[in-house]
DNA sequence: TTCGTCATGTAATGGGTTACATGATTAC
DNA sequence: GTAATCATGTAACCCATTACATGACGAA
């Protein structure tokens, strides 16, 4: 249950789970998860599949011709497969909504693999970021308000932009909130799933207390260093 | 003129240019020019100072009482100076407008500290990033139109918010390319400046043709393993 | 035949964090 | 007296990038 497991290793696992693939095309899947949009280097990822080897997570078995949908014989290249203990470990990372869920390095990928997830995990996850969100909007705001009069022109505005981007984004997160509360509804009704994700964001409670447990990932909420 | 000046090591010099300050003091006003709010570790800050003092461009003395504005005599600490040298260095990094001025890292720095820029080059580097961005807009829009359908709901809905988060910054760009033109056309017309930086963002010109210069820093626009 | 892309890797390097070590000063 | 904050630093480590090395295949 513990072995860090960083935010490369779960988009790989993750990837696998969905169909064997090779490095090369990983990586380029890889890409539409990750950061949103940057290249991930070789250098990375061949000694990630590595260590995913020698720990038995994944095997990888050269296959030299008929890909699955025999495109065409190409050349040796090495596909890669979750083994069961990869399978298990990947269930259990995919299962934990701890802080470590919601950081910023680590919340896209949890949220790409949202499909592999847990609806009470998605919706744990997803407040969890928000109030990291909220918290540090506040931090900012506070820190602004003591400092805003002798800051320039151009710092104001960049302060002011990243604080909108953010602002933002708690309203993506609303409006996904919302999603999975009415899809969670749905379900424990019977009814059929009539939500989609792109629904608007409803102002949601006022004020959403948001109990979420700190189960697993050691990493506790109150770390100083923070402001 | 060679000389690597990572971003870390720019906004400690272009803070330093505003005003004498020590370590602690300038960690905190770094975080708020820095990435927008995270935390910068000691472990990062002390060496880079320490590595600046040999390099000459600043120097420290250890400053036991009265502070400038003598709040009370605290403890000695080392406040640290720009030296004439680092005066220099700070001048040519901040004249320089190519693409390592508007990547991703060092934006943020060097557009805080517009206010020490020079206004042609402040254009120079806004159209820079924006087209950067428009570059990225135009990659993914394309790899979208390819792997579109087998994607599941929330990698996609991902990709959609990323997207938008770019646009959004696109159109930050377009406002404040426009104020800095304003503000150009008011400087050679003589009149008293008006535009502020908050200013609606135009549509601008629905094609803007931007040849930047390239001409500093080595790194040139087309750079393989970015798709 | 040469260029682009497919394909897999290693070594050096870089830029940061965490944890550690230390100690004075201030507020409760 | 004791906790929080101020203040400065070092050492170990992490994770990724860059540059390098290699080579086959398909298309121009």
């Amino acid at each position: 249950m513990r072995s860090k497991s960083s935010v490369l290793e779960t988009a790989v696992l993750g990837l696998l789970n969905d169909s064997p693939l090779h490095g090369y095309e990983l990586r380029k899947r890889l890409n539409l998860v990750l950061g949103s949009f940057r290249a991930l280097s070789y250098g990375s990822l061949y000694p990630c599949l590595k260590s995913l080897v020698t720990r038995g997570l994944i095997v990888g078995a050269a296959s030299n011709e008929a890909p699955p949908h025999a495109l065409s014989g190409k050349r040796a290249r090495i596909v890669y497969t979750l083994t069961a203990d990869g399978k298990e470990h990947l269930q259990s990372v995919l299962a934990s909504s701890g802080p470590a869920a919601w950081e910023d390095d680590s919340f896209d990928v949890r949220f790409a693999f949202f499909g592999q997830t847990d609806a009470e995990t998605r919706i744990r996850i997803l407040e969890g970021r928000r109030s990291r969100l909220n918290e540090r909007l506040e931090n900012v705001r506070d820190s602004s308000a003591r400092t805003r009069e002798r800051l320039d022109e151009y710092t104001l505005e960049l302060q002011r932009h990243g604080l909108e981007q953010v602002e933002r984004e708690v309203r993506w997160l609303d409006g996904l909130i919302n999603t999975e509360r009415d899809r969670r509804r749905a379900r424990t009704a019977g009814v059929t799933p009539g939500a989609s994700l792109t629904a608007d964001a409803q102002p949601a409670a006022p004020d959403q207390i948001n109990p979420y447990v700190v189960d697993d990932e050691g990493r506790d909420t109150d770390s100083k260093e923070r402001g």
